[in-house]
DNA sequence: CCCCAAATACAGAGATTTCCTGATACACTT
DNA sequence: AAGTGTATCAGGAAATCTCTGTATTTGGGG
């Protein structure tokens, strides 16, 4: 029986251009694409693919949110994660999240079926430029801090963050995520106290740093 | 003859699915593939290609920069870009590069062939959902191109851009200038309608862009 | 199994900020 | 001299933020 892919990235040339490379692959097929993590997820529970193939940026909900709650919800699903970042807090908290493959998206051909291969083997791929950079990274600095959004803030606040820094209005956040405004006024408040960051300018640059949001708008 | 075909894109992804779109019509052919934006011009003057495909964000050489370049020494060779903003400003600035098309990324299938077959007859097509922003705004002002040009802030908009990017409050901002909080509102609001942006977050993102703050806080 | 701590969701009221409409002065262009 | 753009400021309505509490749920420890 062939392998059960999902594929998940808001570019429909991308999904397109996965979709090609999969076919080509005898004991792979695609069974359904998502424009966001929202999508994934509920598709995830409608289709229950073996893999998950998953940009982390994406609007709407990300990547990571996406990751961690299929992971944790639908276990026998494994996630392999579409990604232009390198940097080495990325890497780790996908890691966290429960990944089986990290892939960059500058070379996707050779890494992304042996990735497909390894994930329902259980295993974990990492692209080689990953590996490296992070063999560099314990070398250098074996503490792995945990200053990051994933360990301070709670899932939800760090969507919320996601939000504002993408730049939604309290309203917008809270129309979107079907809860009363005083919530996410909440939310908001208690994100910005536990960063001790008090203005949307510096969170945006922090959400950017942490790789929650992009320089892009 | 079949319609000559040069992608640019740093994702291996994207132009394995370009490829894979393009090559299904039986009057086109891809000719060669470009990472950058340097290498897009290089290989340009290489093959004269009849369209370039260019995607705007690249490292190096940005796609704007190149097809700027391509468009004034190669003008024989059409550019369609290929991008996932949709904001004014960017649309008009890769118009008045002489693009023959812009394409959202995130709705390919459709338009791009149809870009192609525009660009080649000498004409310049545009996602619908572009079309529908342009002529929102050319409803309602219909100097536009003078407005893009002068879309550059002064150096007094560009000095509270940078303390509003920076974290501080219009109150703060006003005090730190020695003016009303009225004055430093009216020039706040300058800089959003100028460009377009109507939150703190994306501003932020923009004076980053420009160089105008720092990622830092 | 119960309890606690943390996460999440919500409300009221007052303080602030934003938004919109004008208005004035000044410099620069035509 | 008229027109344009910049920089300054006001008033009032609307929206948002801030602060103080509270209820419900959930995931561990004990």
């Amino acid at each position: 029986m062939s392998i059960r892919i999902l594929l998940a990235d808001d570019h429909e040339i991308v999904r397109y251009g996965l979709r090609c490379l999969i076919e080509e692959q005898p004991d792979m097929e695609v069974v359904g694409d998502a424009v966001n993590g929202r999508m994934a997820i509920n598709l995830t529970y409608e289709l229950r693919p073996d893999v998950v193939v998953m940009d982390i940026s994406m609007p709407d909900m990300n990547g990571i949110e996406a990751t961690r709650r299929i992971r944790k919800e639908i276990p026998d699903t494994k996630v392999i994660v579409l990604s232009m970042h390198h940097k080495r807090q990325f890497v780790i908290d996908m890691l966290k999240a429960g990944v089986s493959g990290y892939i960059l998206k500058t070379k996707v051909h050779d890494d992304l079926t042996r990735a497909i291969k390894a994930a329902v083997a259980n295993e974990v791929y990492l692209s080689s430029k990953i590996t490296g950079i992070m063999a560099h990274d314990f070398a250098s600095n074996l503490s792995i801090s945990d200053k990051s959004a994933s360990a301070v803030l709670t899932p939800r606040e760090r969507e919320v963050l996601q939000l504002i820094s993408e730049g939604k209005s309290t309203k917008e956040i809270a129309l979107h995520l079907n809860v009363s405004i005083k919530t996410i006024e909440s939310t908001r408040r208690q994100i910005m106290q536990k960063l001790d960051i008090h203005n949307v300018a510096d969170l945006t640059k922090y959400a950017i740093n942490e790789g929650i949001t992009s320089l892009d708008f």
